[in-house]
DNA sequence: GTGAAAGCGCTAACAG
DNA sequence: CTGTTAGCGCTTTCAC
């Protein structure tokens, strides 16, 4: 006897779903992608039943190997530990997937040598863009160059030739936040930044400089330290073993602020009654700390939407694109505001 | 004239680097993939400075689309903003690489429909293996059985038939918790958990309520909040309008704590001296609250390499497999511990 | 030790 | 509106 149409053994493929529906592989193509043939409705009505009844999910290596493409966008972050990063990334998956595209997330755990293995990794992977927040501020981009993949330099890393960028105001955020403290009367204000400074000055820095310089005010104490709480720990300890101690301190990323806070709260410092702190990202973190934190916030959904726009988006130029979004202040009970 | 070998415009292939080293592609594969084939030293030399020139790197979707595998694995969390997951995912993907295996995180955002999605686009990626910890504590996993690939259920998901799962033993680590408690003589201890329950109890609400009961005390006062930071800020608030306020309270995360904490804060109640608060996750915030968080620490390293383990480690079983990890009592001063 | 060739599942150009 | 088919880049069997 002639055996009957049957459920294939194994994966389910396009083949199966057309036999199935007694259609060619191609049309089973035109419903599943919605193009670029127009199919009878009637024709439709039985491949999506075949679909559904034998459970096909169509390969995406198959897809990605003949369109040479995947339709993702690879993210390279030097830790995702970091809640601003992590915040961004999410960021990220929700813009690439407002326009059809997946995400992959690459960790550099801080390390240049990871992070030259995730670029390889990414471009191997068939990524059609990749976004790289590089573990410092003058990363060798001539591997990225070489992928001849997309990129978008995401972490203020400047502006290098051939490549587009999203960036934030870091110097007129500095600003803002050194500006609200002099409002405070203070006139020795501190500085906490991170150690991972190329050859140029990190904005947020030049930002702090220029706000006191601007009040007539003489240049603070700087203090380096890690983008994280157990490196602004460090930087809170230092800032307390200070002779002269500033009354007020600028910390460039919420996490050092945390860090800072934790150490202060050791010694029985009172923020801000006995020093005032004001720091930089906008997380979520910096709301629940006691005393919440006053910060500089990023815009990071909309730093991931132009990013993910001026890759894939519809008015995608085709010359690089450079974005540097304004932050805003956000008040709170650290800076000394009631 | 007879055109040199030159290097090829747009993407590099096997074949360009096979006609480059004058050699077949075959032979190309081999270096590449050192087998399964043995290669002469010299013509891997050859193949080797030819890949080096023309900068070739594989394209893994066409690997993949060969293989039937893309040597990667997938994880679905609720939520990659929660600082559990978002860990949790690092030692996943450090878990994996160490495996060779690459990992892609899809986060659910809470929501049941986007993690069925996320199930689906994974099994379309053609990962080998999926790590599901699930929005809900009695997920439907009839579509993940029907994609056929190996899973492992992550967030203490109890055991449903044909999962391997990795979890830890909450009731212990809340028993633990709540003991430390009952240590430090209170009598009246509140509890606040998540509200993402089925049917099945919650361990740590078990947890709590073995401990009261078996030293004789009445159960606590219990409020449901969600798992985050501002849920914990209205149980915070809710355990402050009692009229019999508890003298403890065990919260069944991190993220709540630091909610209750603030909530605390704002309110003047002072943690350890007015209410002792311990906690459960053992995340770097417990550590870097004021005060810090005495907390019950999942082994999050260990989990991970559980989960990578029982899908492609060497020790694979071929039956299902079912870890349940002991916790660690951390102990700092929201407790009442000097 | 090396090479030729089949075929993984899919898309789309071309033919009907 | 539907079908046939070449080929994306890779792995691997089989022949030499």
């Amino acid at each position: 006897m002639t055996s009957a149409v049957q459920t294939p053994r194994g994966p389910v493929t396009r083949k199966d779903v057309a036999r199935y529906a007694g259609v060619s592989t191609a049309v089973v193509s035109y419903v599943v992608n919605g193009g670029p043939k127009n199919v009878a409705p009637a024709t439709e009505a039985k491949v999506r039943d075949a679909i559904r009844i034998l459970g096909y999910r169509p390969n995406a290596a198959a897809r990605a190997l003949k369109l040479g493409s995947s339709e993702t966008i690879g993210v390279v972050v030097p830790d995702n530990t970091n809640p601003f990063f992590t915040h961004l990334a999410h960021a990220v998956e929700e813009a690439a997937a407002a326009l059809g595209y997946g995400m992959v997330l690459a960790n550099s755990n801080g390390s240049l040598t990871r992070e030259r293995k995730n670029i390889h990794t990414l471009a191997a992977r068939q990524v059609d863009g990749v976004f790289l927040a590089s573990c410092v501020f003058d990363p060798d981009l001539t591997d990225l160059e070489a992928t001849d993949i997309p990129s978008v330099l995401l972490n203020n890393l400047g502006s290098p030739p051939g490549f587009s960028s999203v960036g934030v105001d870091l110097e007129a955020g500095a600003r803002a936040a050194v500006e609200h403290l002099i409002g405070h009367g203070h006139t020795s204000i501190g500085l906490a930044i991170g150690t991972n400074t190329g050859n140029q000055l990190d904005g947020r820095e030049a930002g702090w400089l220029a706000a006191l310089r601007a009040a007539g005010l003489p240049d603070g104490p700087l203090i380096h330290g890690e983008f994280s709480r157990p490196g602004g720990y460090e930087v809170g300890k230092r800032f307390l073993a200070m002779a002269n101690r500033p009354t007020a301190i600028f910390a460039s990323s919420d996490m050092q602020a945390i860090g800072i806070l934790r150490a202060f709260h050791e010694a029985g410092v009172r923020v801000p009654a006995d020093i005032a702190l004001v720091s930089f990202d906008g997380s979520l973190d910096a709301e629940y700390s006691w005393p919440a934190l006053t910060t500089v916030s990023q815009p990071i959904e909309a730093m991931a939407e132009a990013a993910v726009r001026s890759l894939v988006g519809a008015n995608r130029a085709e010359e690089l694109q450079h974005h540097i979004l304004p932050t805003e202040l956000i008040i709170r009970q650290s800076c000394g505001c009631p």
